[in-house]
DNA sequence: TTTCAAAATAATAATGATTACTAAATAATA
DNA sequence: TATTATTTAGTAATCATTATTATTTTGAAA
């Protein structure tokens, strides 16, 4: 995700206040890889701000999604939606055993649908997710 | 999904017992491409059989997964979960306006990871969902 | 066929994630 | 600094799903 600084100029040009308890989601979700759930987040916060709210966490996440800071993930896991502070078109590796998601930085040209096979769809990207199992779930 | 009646026998093979709900569940499952969730699938079997409950309902479509005949599909919509009743390795066109899911039955030979790139996972299959606008939701 | 244990059903309550609501607190601007 | 719109925390409400339980039904055995 973009640097809590770039997000802030954002949140300023469109009228959204800054506050540090979006300061402290900011900065948790510009070093954050792990496509963590709402609930996920809010605990890292409130383990440095403990009297924030659940409401704030939620509110922050979906204030970041409308401005295209943040992408929700398709996932299979329980707990809740993960959200992807990486924005750009990339693919996932996903561990069936603890439903960990890691991204993908690479690209698959082959992966094209000829005009009959869109079915009248108009495509606007596409997504690899390839579903394994992680070197430590591996070892149980 | 399987017919009706090679259902029933998997389920009678597991000592599993055929009710008139679950025969109804298994007919309407055996015509459907839809993706429907449980509650779609509900109100489905409601309209023939109206006094069948959820419970009923889930505790069918957690048997067909547990035997293989019925899977979860990943999505983005809401709703609750959608159910893939073709359960062979293929995959998906999202309309990201309406949320309808169809199904591509073709390869991509192409998608695969080299073992640096799969980061220790075991890969068991993978997925490719294509994102964009059904014909439908372009007129609107 | 009747009997019977195991399984399934319907109804209901409980849970977990998320959204809605609201009064009080706060940020940003004049 | 005063003002006003936004945000916050707390709470209740909602939606999908799971758990619980008393009753009914299935399917196999007598």
């Amino acid at each position: 995700m973009k640097s809590p600084e770039a997000i802030i100029n954002l949140f300023s040009q469109k009228g959204l206040k800054i506050t540090p308890q979006r300061r402290l989601i900011f900065e948790l979700l510009a070093e954050d890889e792990s496509h963590p759930t709402a609930e996920e987040l809010y605990q890292l916060v409130i383990s440095r701000m403990p009297d924030v709210s659940q409401t704030t966490v939620y509110n922050t996440l979906h204030e970041l999604v409308a401005l295209g800071e943040l992408a929700p993930v398709e996932n299979l896991s329980e707990g809740g939606a993960r959200f992807d502070t990486n924005t750009s078109n990339h693919h996932h590796l996903f561990c069936m055993h603890c439903h960990t998601l890691v991204d993908i930085e690479r690209d698959f040209p082959d992966v094209q649908l000829a005009l009959a096979e869109a079915k009248g769809y108009q495509i606007v990207k596409y997504q690899v997710t390839f579903y394994g199992v992680c070197q430590e779930c591996q070892k149980i």
